[in-house]
DNA sequence: GGCCTCACG
DNA sequence: ACGTACGTGAGGCCA
């Protein structure tokens, strides 16, 4: 027997937005209510074997129930702005498979699957409905059966509905059932004041009578007299509400069975609209020989050289190319295993490691190539700084990197690897390392003799190679080609110096401070233990919860999704009360400082007594750098103990650290790009920001200010850094909601351009859905458009904090190219080791202090100049705890 | 792999 | 009413 599926668009969308927990793709995309649409849509039709399959969507058009009802408003409701935008990528995506899309004007989906449904019966098929509306029940018919999707706990059940179903759930027959949902009226037009009958009472009425006409014969013995007075008064309100929500059988939907057959869902363009949601487990459904001819195209001219001969050709014909795409592909390692070379659309290699033809020919092959080269970005690649560990270039021009550029054009990303590059700036779809390799490196597949290997480091080649000029001309179209040119790709240079360089440790001093802390550790758990009464894993939240709070009932505050906050602003509050709080506080301490800075630091030292830590310039949504194994930007400084960590920095022989650091970079930044003239006043003298902030705001004499003055102003100067909130500073300063307001509305009153330019930045930032920075940086804040509140508030404070904090970053990274550009012209032997936010660590030999003390105040000053000065401090120290 | 906690600017 | 300061990375626990 034929069977259809007719599914009700609308209804299962929005039930699956419900029912399935946010989700967007890396474009911001929301995509759950689409995701699991398909998950429900696959699951049916795998169990029903079905051959036909339609879709039926509202329009926005007013229906034939408008026009007869004036008042009526309909069912649905406003929908949020993260369902909306969802609608149409579903009928998309739908399309893209080839399903058909039933819509009518004047009439709603319900009337087209009611028509379809009880027509394609007739015709001898076995129909399903599905949808999450109860109304549809009054379609179930011995050949339709209808089909609702139950989200519980992120597991889908559907629920089925044949006439027999309906009567036994609901007491009634399909088609009484319009008759039960009449006398309830729609909830959703309720009329205040007309007394409403509840389902029970309009259940009974239906079941004596059978239809509301029928009720209204017998007006006279409905029972309960408050159902009798409802209906003696209103029946025609029930009449209307049956009319209302009677599905229209007859509507002239233009359905062709035919057309609704399936035939392959899975079309190349599905897979293509699967991959840009990033649906993965759906993609597991599309057959990779499905797939088809546009990357096979492609991958028919990419070709291998594993001789030393063709290399030699290859790189020949390369130099007289125009523009160049190339990646060298290293293993796990660092070694060098292959190369991709790009140079057209014909001109696809991925030439691999083998015998004669050895990773150092080719990272000096490749060096050659860009070395001889002229043309300002004519040489593309993804990630340079990881290839000029194997390949030493010295700054050029000539290299555009893809992925930086990629993630200059959205910062918000969490990867910038070619398959995102394809179809972020080509819009092509190409299968990405994983689909191709797994969890395996292209390096340790190329190693390994994998073809796949091969393709993946083509596929680098070839995407560097085409992407390159689209990036280009988006940089220009976004303003940011400059900020690119003169930041982002120098950075990578001055980066790659930074890591090279390294950082020196007192190997054996690292190891007696990690011994001191494991020596207090031990008795600290003694102690403990001895206060608790027995014994359980202090490092786990879950544990030391139960113990604090139940067995030792002390008082809790705040409890986390799992349990009770064991968090220490928690803990801090109980601390003077009982020694045992204070004494995990400590323990805490403690193993943070030992796992994390003198275990973890200690794993790190390389041979040369030196940490090479990475500096990642594509991670923040702001422009900052970031730093991993190890993090090289959160060592200790705030507690004292912690900060002695920093004793075992030291620089190499001979040499000292002088470390300077930008004082109140952000303040500054907000005087100027404010442009508020008593700020900037403020600002142009002070030494002290915080107490002359206090000043202004407080209307109290410089000298006078308080300490309590000048710690509440500067609380407020982080708040407005931050994106003010009340909430927030009340939070900070352990003050009412209504104090911190009334701080803030003193501050904006001194100083009322900083209140006009944040608030423009919110506007900025919802019209043109993104901020930037003094330098053209972008920050894109999809949040800003969120129906969600805490999303939208969110998105606010982004809006105030990201020009201010990225503004900063920017000028952080044009004095480190400065400095680090600088100290290479004067063949200074002294290096940049550390930079964090504001900071700048440089390894100084004692012979050059003097110079490179002038040279780093003098180009960190004057990166930019702006209506306030940039203050440096610089301190010279034989550690770094002594040069802060 | 998600959550909690905590280190930094 | 919602339930928060902005930006990061790492270690430990636990399902």
């Amino acid at each position: 027997m034929e069977k259809l599926v007719l599914i009700d668009g609308h209804s299962i969308l929005n039930r699956a937005f419900y029912g399935v927990p946010e989700l967007t793709n890396s474009e911001g995309l929301h995509t759950n209510a689409v995701y699991g649409f398909l998950n429900i849509m696959f699951k049916i039709l795998e169990e029903e074997q079905a051959d036909h399959l339609a879709v039926a969507f509202d329009l926005s058009a007013p229906t034939f129930r408008h026009e007869k009802y004036p008042d009526y408003k309909g069912t649905r409701k406003p929908m949020p702005e993260e369902l909306r935008e969802q609608v149409p990528l579903m009928k998309e995506v739908l399309t893209s498979m080839g399903i058909p899309i039933l819509s009518l004007a004047g009439y709603e989906a319900d009337d087209i699957l009611g028509t379809v449904a009880k027509s394609s019966q007739a015709d001898g098929i076995e129909v399903s409905v599905v949808s999450g509306d109860r109304d549809l029940l009054q379609l179930a018919d011995t050949h339709i059966k209808i089909r609702i999707p139950k989200t519980s706990r992120g597991k889908t059940e559907i629920h089925d509905y044949y006439p027999e179903d309906v009567k036994r759930e609901y007491q009634v027959t399909p088609t009484e059932f319009i008759d039960v949902k009449a006398l309830m009226g729609d909830s959703s037009d309720n009329i205040p004041g007309v007394p409403s009958i509840g389902e029970k009472t309009a259940t009974n009425l239906i079941v004596t009578y059978g239809s509301i006409e029928n009720v209204r014969d017998h007006l006279e013995e409905v029972r309960p007299p408050r159902a009798q007075k409802a209906l003696t008064e209103h029946y025609d309100l029930a009449e209307m509400s049956k009319d209302l929500a009677t599905i229209r059988l007859d509507c002239p939907v233009d359905f062709v069975y035919d057309d609704a057959r399936i035939e392959n869902l899975y079309t190349q363009e599905a897979y293509h609209y699967m991959k840009r949601l990033e649906f993965k487990s759906i993609l597991a459904r599309f057959d990779a020989v499905q797939i088809g001819a546009e990357e096979n195209q492609i991958e028919e001219k990419f070709w291998t050289i594993e001789d030393f001969a063709g290399a030699e050709t290859i790189f020949e014909k390369a130099e007289q190319a125009r523009t160049i795409g190339f990646e060298l592909i290293l293993d796990q390692k660092k070694a060098v295993v292959g190369l991709a070379l790009c140079f057209g659309e014909d001109e696809i290699y991925a030439i691999r490691v083998e015998g004669f033809l050895t990773g150092a020919y080719l990272a000096d092959k490749m060096k050659s190539l860009i070395e001889n080269r002229k043309e300002p970005d004519s040489v593309a690649t993804i990630g340079l700084k990881d290839q000029l560990k194997v390949m030493d270039l010295e700054e050029t021009n000539v290299v555009f990197d893809t992925a930086i550029a990629g993630y200059l054009l959205n910062p918000l990303k969490d990867t910038y690897e070619y398959d995102d590059l394809a179809r972020d700036s080509l819009g092509m779809t190409v299968p990405s390392r994983a689909d191709l390799l797994g969890k395996k490196s292209a390096g340790s597949a190329m190693c390994a003799g994998d073809e796949k290997g091969c393709t993946c480091a083509c596929y680098m080649g070839y995407i560097a190679w085409k992407s390159m000029p689209k990036l280009l001309e988006n940089l220009q179209n976004t303003g940011m080609e400059k900020l690119f040119h003169e930041v982002e790709m120098p950075l990578i240079f001055s980066l790659d110096h930074m890591e090279k360089a390294g950082v020196r440790i007192d190997r054996a001093q690292l190891e007696a401070y990690g011994d001191r802390l494991k020596e207090k550790i031990a008795k600290l758990e003694q102690e403990i233990y001895a206060s608790a009464g027995e014994t359980f894993n202090i490092n786990s939240p879950k544990q030391l919860g139960e113990i604090l709070f139940e067995r030792m009932e002390l008082p809790h505050g705040k409890k986390t999704k799992t349990g009770y906050s064991t968090a220490a602003d928690v803990l801090e509050k109980l601390a003077p009360e009982y020694p045992i709080v204070r004494m995990i506080l400590d323990y805490r301490q403690l193993t943070k400082l030992n796992s994390t800075y003198a275990e973890g630091l200690a794993g790190f030292i390389q041979e040369d007594g030196r940490i090479h830590g990475t500096f990642n310039q594509t991670i923040t949504a702001t422009g900052r750098i970031s730093s991993t194994e190890p993090n090289l930007q959160n060592i200790p400084v705030r507690m004292e103990l912690g900060r002695e960590i920093r004793k075992v920095f030291v620089p190499e022989d001979g040499a000292v650290f002088v470390d300077a650091d930008y004082s109140q970079i952000e303040l500054r930044i907000l005087a100027h790009m404010s442009k508020d003239d008593r700020l900037i006043e403020a600002y142009r003298e002070a030494q002290d920001i915080h107490a002359i902030t206090a000043s202004q705001v407080f209307h109290t004499p410089l000298e006078e200010v308080t300490p309590l003055q000048r710690r509440n102003a500067k609380a407020v100067n982080f708040g407005i850094v931050y994106g003010i909130s009340a909430f927030g500073l009340s939070e900070d300063l352990s003050i009412s909601r209504k104090e911190a307001l009334a701080y803030i509305n003193k501050y904006f009153e001194t100083y009322p351009g900083v209140k006009t330019f944040l608030d423009d930045l919110v506007k900025e930032g919802k019209e043109q859905g993104y901020v930037t920075t003094l330098f053209g940086r972008r920050r894109p804040i999809p949040e800003l458009k969120s129906s969600n509140f805490m999303q939208r508030a969110f998105g606010e404070r982004v809006a105030m904090n990201s020009p201010i904090q990225g503004t900063a970053a920017d000028i952080m990274k044009i004095a480190m190219i400065a400095v680090d550009r600088e100290l290479r012209a004067r063949k200074l032997r002294s290096r940049i080791v550390l930079q964090v936010h504001d900071e700048l660590l440089v390894e100084t030999f004692v012979d050059e202090q003097e110079e490179v003390t002038a040279l780093l105040e003098e180009k960190m000053r004057h990166a930019v100049e702006l209506s306030v000065s940039l203050e440096v401090e610089a301190h010279a120290g034989t550690t770094w705890f002594d040069a802060k």
